[in-house]
DNA sequence: TAGATTGTTAATCGATTAACAATC
DNA sequence: TAGATTGTTAATCGATTAACAATC
């Protein structure tokens, strides 16, 4: 889990915003999003607290209890409906609209997620593919015209893209970081190792297969 | 955060081990360590708490609070030193040595994390993949061969493999995860988007950038 | 009705934080 | 000495859980 909110804004209350969910809220809600949308994908109609347990490795009375603080989505003795437990949730993170991303780096990795749907599945859409090669630039991954760098800034503000997403080598990282930054991004998703220096105001999200598995691996060597 | 412990073992305490860590506690360090690796890559001899805290977004204290649990590791007025803590850090949470990986999958995203060292800095190391395409059977990715499905059973038990990492289409997902299940495999890292059925005692890590994104979005959208 | 599952309460435990003396 | 940072305390807040009535 990443915490990545520094200073809680004091003041002004947003008019339509009730309070700022917890971290711990917001990460959940966000878990049972991910649920839901691999259940409707398989064609469920209902889903249990139990049923979400499982595949969140979150307690079910935790799960009724996130939920009922919004609303009753429920029906005793059914479950949930996948449906409008999606839709529900996603009012409640606000992040029902269209997200853009722009990616960095065409090697392996940055194609694996331009032809996976792992982000599309949650309303985010790559806009731009950014390489440094010479001989990738111009050239097309499925859709995706690949941009040479220095277009960066343009292509952040007419495309409004609001995530970067770095799949670059850990030596070019802190570059296209910096870049980002002074193109006005905010939200930074880091896959390579690189431990990345960004202004306060800006979220870097550091994707740590290797630390999942140490943190798996304890309680299965424990 | 995966919480992946459904029933801590009652009764008989391993001999050595003192007491098994909270979920937070494990995961927590998890995270020291793996900026703790980057930071010693970066050649940097000492890290303080607020160091570490702004990498990891965990509270300075939290972490000092979590490492005098187990000794007095820091100099005052000076830090930690980095190698030093990263040895105390691995000795908690005795993951040490060396762990064996199958990946199975050699498209994009199996060919980037063969080639990445995002689990090899962690003591993690890919000793086999697998593909279903005939045409991939047998050649090589780097140092590796890509063996047929079929093998998997002997490569798991000659070769001592404790994780098995999908990297395959979500369609195929759930029939590797059988097989690694029947193989004995505990621990099963999954890339694809599928939510995947395994018994009890095997523990599912679903990798979910777009609900880390979903999550970052939210605190920056409030 | 009988079985299942929600919504909610109440009680406990761990996480979080500010503050500061100790000490490098 | 002066500055920095650890280790630790104490106080608060949120997470977690079992239990169960309500109700589909």
């Amino acid at each position: 889990m990443e915490q990545s909110v520094a200073d809680p804004r004091s003041g002004i209350e947003s008019a339509s915003a009730g309070e700022r969910l917890s971290l711990g809220v917001a990460a959940r809600l966000s878990r049972y999003l991910q649920v839901l949308t691999q259940a409707r994908k398989m064609g469920k109609e209902t889903i249990s607290s139990q049923e979400l347990a499982a595949y969140t490795h979150i307690n079910s009375t935790q799960i009724r209890r996130d939920l009922s603080g919004f609303g009753k989505f429920g029906k005793r003795g059914v479950g949930y409906g996948v449906d409008s437990l999606l839709e529900e949730i996603r009012k409640i993170l606000r992040t029902s609209g269209q997200h853009n991303i722009a990616l960095f780096g065409a090697g392996n990795l940055g194609q694996a997620i331009a032809s996976s749907d792992i982000f599309a599945d949650h309303g985010f859409q790559v806009v731009a593919m950014f390489d440094i090669d010479p001989d990738l630039v111009g050239t097309k991954i499925g859709e995706l015209v690949v941009h040479d760098f220095d277009q960066l800034g343009a292509v952040v503000s007419e495309q409004q893209v609001v995530v970067g997403v770095l799949a670059v080598p850990s030596e070019a990282a802190q570059e296209v970081a910096d870049r980002l930054v002074d193109a006005g991004v905010k939200i930074i998703f880091n896959y390579s190792e690189r431990l990345l220096k960004v202004p306060p105001e800006v979220t870097v999200h550091t994707s740590s297969p290797a630390v999942d598995l140490l943190y798996a691996l304890y309680f299965y060597l424990a």
